[in-house]
DNA sequence: TGGACCTCTTCAGCAAACCTTCAGGCAATA
DNA sequence: TATTGCCTGAAGGTTTGCTGAAGAGGTCCA
């Protein structure tokens, strides 16, 4: 899993960091709000770990931000005993969770498990390029309403498409997010998937939505150039 | 309107307390069981907030002995993420509604007018996909009218299938849903018990409303989709 | 109490689906 | 034209889910 911390105390978040990466899962930190908030609309993350209390623009403020911009990661928060009153501003922009610190570790991860597992605040997340349509919650893709059946992988790799459309993705970025658990892939493994995903979502089309740009990676457009 | 809280985190009720009476409501507070449920007794209030896990007797307890002496109070209750398995025997035991903490305070006081609005439990029961329906008070199933006799494990199943109609279910939200007293559940039994089900609810037709989605888990559809 | 019956759970075997790699070919760039 | 990068068809190996069977535990009734 991917995780993004969000913590301006060094100490905190080189622990959490630390423990999570024992667990095997990658993390980033970040330590304000306006990095954390860039990073956080990247689409690289599968969850955030935002503390309230921040340099910059508050936690409060990145939630804002975030949400006001489409995104649905999902939010763990950490707040201090002594400012409770934010929790209620917090669920109310969409925070999934929050812990008060001083925390458990167990608890910590607890959370985020159960934070994860739920996967984004709103779940029925649609989404669209062109006349191609992904639903996460139902896990089926059609095109121009023709129903698509892909495999997991062809899946996850479609979403990541979509998620960051208009942006060029490196072969490298892509194979840590879909791979994270096995980097030993080859680039090959993943041009065979693109031949795969492209065969399916281009039907009999001349022109392919995912665009090879070579020597760095592949992009997928936003909007549907002929 | 009279509100009945009955919630033992102090932080919460009083947050609560202080949201609602800004909102015009008059709103009592009690901290156990016992005491809530002698307070409901009274025939005091419009509503009920009760949160599940309570010290002495808990929430599900206090609904029970409610409603066996016949208090037709609407309930809204309050459970924590992490005992989803609750929620099923709560509103088996005429719950009205339920929110899964920490939740936002738009959502909470949107839910209370709803349950309030809607009078004395009055439980939606019947349940219907494609030409399936299952009915929760009587814990009777049919197809094409049709009687099924399922067993309660089949019943939780297919129940749980039809009120997430249309999203994907993961073989771990499955278990941890069916299974909650006990997850060291295999992922095989699970495959076992859908094989059960697909047999006694698609009769003879060649396309189950299970859908399997490998690599995941399984997904009922809401229209019957040839 | 004992036995018939029902339900739950696990196991092992199997077939299909899927992932990954390879080797050769084609296309873009210098 | 040579080189590099990407595409392609096919093949092997692994994973995944389905299935029939059988034991364990519980319940009901004689």
């Amino acid at each position: 899993m991917h995780v993004l911390i969000v913590e301006d105390k060094r100490s905190l978040s080189k622990m959490l960091k630390t423990s999570l990466e024992e667990k095997g899962h990658t993390v980033v930190l970040s330590f304000d709000g306006l990095d954390g908030l860039a990073q956080a609309e990247t689409g690289h993350f599968d969850i955030m770990v935002l503390d309230i209390m921040l340099p910059g623009i508050d936690g409060l403020e990145v939630i804002r931000r975030l949400r006001k911009g489409k995104h649905q990661l999902p939010v763990l928060a950490l707040t201090a005993r002594d400012t409770v009153g934010d929790i209620v501003a917090a669920l109310d922009l969409g925070v999934d969770d929050y812990l008060t610190k001083p925390f458990a570790m167990a608890e910590f991860t607890a959370r985020l498990r159960a934070v994860a597992r739920k996967g984004p605040f709103v779940q029925d997340v649609r989404l669209e390029v062109a006349d191609l349509v992904l639903d996460s919650a139902s896990g089926q893709v059609s095109r121009s309403g023709v129903p698509l059946a892909l495999t997991r992988t062809q899946f996850a790799l479609l979403e990541y498409f979509i998620r960051r459309a208009g942006h060029v993705l490196t072969r490298e970025s892509i194979i840590e997010r879909i791979w994270s658990d096995n980097l030993d892939i080859e680039a090959n493994t993943l041009e065979v998937f693109i031949r795969s995903l492209r065969t399916k979502i281009d039907i009999d089309r001349k022109v392919s939505l995912i665009k090879t740009v070579r020597g760095v990676g592949y992009r997928m457009d936003a909007e549907d150039s002929v």
